[in-house]
DNA sequence: TGTACATCAGTGAACGCGCGTTCACTGATGTAC
DNA sequence: TGTACATCAGTGAACGCGCGTTCACTGATGTAC
């Protein structure tokens, strides 16, 4: 016996986390009530809990949500053929900064995850995996990544990440200097500095020598 | 007529400032109330107001101490002869990463600071340039950074805070990670990312062949 | 086809609590004479 | 040297408010017959 249609629920639920990936990524998690996230969804607080656990574990699967549905967005760049330069260029764009709601999570939410619970860090941890797999598969098109030796993926995965970081850091900080064009001026390098770091253009020395 | 001796309140808000800097890198600044604060420094929640307008001018003039504060240790380690290499490796620490309250001001704050009003970002900016400056006074030591051509400075700069950037965003993603050993190994590999960006060992040659 | 019913997503008031901030007061201090 | 006084850093209770969470209730829904 189901009432509402059983797709009434999930869509509900899932307008609550993407409302929710929003206002945290603008306000912060901390900044964020949950009855201002509920008012969002065009709801009321008490149906808060219909839905989710509590607070923390609206925070892990909206966590998870954002993460998710970046991934399939690098996946849909990669099939249209954006190529390394176009990634990076949009990734580290003045449009980037100026609207971190819609933006990368792992921006605008990094440090505040680094204080949260188990939970929290763990769908962190699981959805930025498959965020940096989504960015590698931009790479070695044709090939699963599921089916390289495990030793191979787990040190390709490292290298994308220690990049990705630096493009998160990036972002970050151009977003907190008051001064304009100085922060234009940083993403402009560090869009650089990526682009050597992956390998377009000139591979710097370091990497070419290094196993892969 | 002075009272107390000039130092003495000096002193007071000196301690606030510091105990501020720690619960702040520790717990996030919306996770820190000014009660707390003023319990770490031994004193009860009226005081505060005797030594700051308001949380949010404690939020700034924290950050500008900590950051001066940073810049006054890179100055020190550089003093004392330190490398970029020994530079890079402490920062990108297991141990600076699992103490982020005795860490980088930036690492911890980054993105809370990007939320925060106009006086919060502005003590950002000008703290975060003298720690720029005080690391890329490591490189040319005798030289004054005050006596170069304004543009060169200000390119100068924009490299130092694009490389800092990385270092920042890898700690910052390390510390967030559920895994240990993928920390440990992001750690490792962005130390191996920013080096090669600051020309140690073989210079890429994207950065060899552009002015500065 | 029409009616009585069970379900359950959502409502909205209420809870205890900690927040940032205010303020009347305390009491140790150095000064004045 | 001794006493009365002005200063002011710090105290601690109180404020209005928004937080996360609970709960008795509502009312639209699909089902049963």
């Amino acid at each position: 016996v189901v009432r509402y249609g059983s797709e009434h629920k999930r869509a509900t639920r899932q307008r609550i986390l993407e409302v929710a990936g929003r206002r945290f990524k603008r306000d912060g998690i901390d900044g964020s009530g949950v009855a201002t996230v509920m008012a969002d969804a065009e709801l009321t607080n008490g149906a808060f809990y219909a839905h989710f656990g509590s607070k923390e574990d609206l925070v892990a699967c909206t966590v998870a949500d954002q993460l998710r549905a970046q991934a399939e967005g690098f996946a849909a760049q990669a099939a249209a053929g954006a190529g390394p330069e176009a990634f990076v260029r949009s990734y580290l764009s003045a449009r980037h900064r100026d609207d971190p709601q819609d933006g990368c999570p792992s921006a605008a939410l990094l440090d505040e995850i680094s204080r949260r619970g188990d939970a929290t860090r763990q769908a962190y941890t699981d959805g930025l995996l498959a965020v940096v797999d989504a960015i590698a598969a931009r790479r070695a098109n044709g090939e699963q990544a599921g089916e390289w030796p495990a030793q191979e993926r787990q040190a390709a995965r490292v290298k994308s990440l220690a990049v990705f970081a630096a493009m998160v850091g990036t972002l970050q900080l151009s977003r907190a200097l008051a001064d304009r064009q100085l922060a234009d001026e940083v993403l402009e390098q560090g869009a650089r500095n990526v682009l050597a770091l992956m390998g377009a253009g000139q591979p710097p020395a370091v990497l070419r020598h290094e196993g892969g």
